[in-house]
DNA sequence: CTCCCGTCTGTTAGTGACTACCTGATTGGT
DNA sequence: ACCAATCAGGTAGTCACTAACAGACGGGAG
């Protein structure tokens, strides 16, 4: 819940984000992505193109959003230190998706959903997605603060992490395919749980 | 092993796409891959753009390659169907990799380097080498031929396949960080180890 | 209230990746 | 030797994206 800043220029600025990202993807969703020009995206949301560029750098950026990936890396962070790398990180994971799955948060869901149907549908949304989630697996490992040098330590954290972020995509992708019916946070536990086995996501606690 | 074509015709063909994806990779390396643009690469190959851009639909295909694909989907269609998920797909990527070892591979394990390097250092590229490792992983749910509509059985081998080449893409990732001194298929071993536990290469067959 | 500074926006002119379309040249089989 | 298929090159265009400059507006200092 980022808190909407009381100046006036920042509202508008964020309004003017909001306004350009939804048109965006309704564009995007009726003509399809490639179909859809920068131009015809400034147009459906009456501004300049340039002001599209200085919001979203790229035209990938209308739909993606890293929004998630500090929440978790502080969830890791803040998990403790003596449990296994995979529950550590995959507890951070269903809470993460938990945190969505309230009634509060279903209008973040449903855009969620629509830009996630994108990204699997679109191959450059694809790549620079996954590109994300290798920089989200990164940004987990740093979150661990694994001060150690054994780099033999470092390999299975990495593998570890890597192994954990595909299982969020492999839940992700089956909870945009079932149009989000099905609940993610249980997707993301039983993702994790046939990989590492079911005593992962564990009991709470 | 892809045996040459005797037509003079395919002959020639091969023989430019190598000359100009070693000059691209040479001038990625040497000035940076967004720095290079694809007239540099057609004029240092001594050919027109066009010539590059039929041999290469985009100047990211003149890094990337998918030409271990087939060889692990074909892998792990032979694997033992009774075996678990993992160890056959793990089986098969070790393979994969040990036939990389051998000395008489040493010109295609550096070449592979080279431009395992360029992919990790470019976003461009690791983005869409990451995109087709996504594409590995659904051609070799394919080979497993699982014909049964069981959606939570598809599911947990969806999650097991991404959980494989997360391990192979941090493995390779070490690799290309080590300037490909360590033992490939050990480290893809190790990788599959510390994500499955040790008993997953297990003893041989 | 006014002035000034920083930010936001728009315009223009570019670069570079990529495509569509067409024109010759060379090769392989008949 | 001929014909068809394939391959190289050229031209002109679209689109994502950038750099540089100029005007408009909000927010604080006096």
């Amino acid at each position: 819940m980022p808190e909407e800043p009381s100046t006036l220029r920042a509202r508008r600025r964020v309004q003017t984000q909001r306004t350009i990202q939804a048109h965006a993807t309704r564009l995007f969703r009726e003509r399809g992505y490639d179909a859809t020009t920068m131009n015809d995206v400034a147009e459906a949301a009456g501004v300049s193109p340039m002001t599209v560029y200085r919001h979203f750098p790229t035209k990938e950026d209308l739909v993606l959003s890293d929004q998630y990936g500090e929440l978790i890396a502080e969830r890791v962070a803040a998990s403790p230190a003596g449990q296994p790398l995979v529950r550590r990180i995959g507890g951070a994971l269903v809470a993460a998706a938990a945190a969505l799955a309230g009634d509060d948060a279903a209008a973040d869901r449903r855009f969620l959903l629509v830009r996630l149907q994108l990204m699997i549908a679109t191959p450059a949304l694809r790549a620079r997605h996954l590109d994300n989630q290798y920089a989200l697996q990164q940004a987990i490992l740093g979150a661990l603060e694994d001060g150690d040098a054994d780099p033999d330590a470092a390999f299975e954290a990495q593998a570890a992490a890597s192994a954990c972020l595909a299982a969020l995509h492999t839940a992700m992708v089956r909870w945009a395919e079932d149009d989000g019916r099905t609940d993610l946070p249980g997707l993301v536990g039983k993702a994790l749980a046939a990989v590492f086995g079911d005593d992962v996501a564990g009991p709470a606690r």
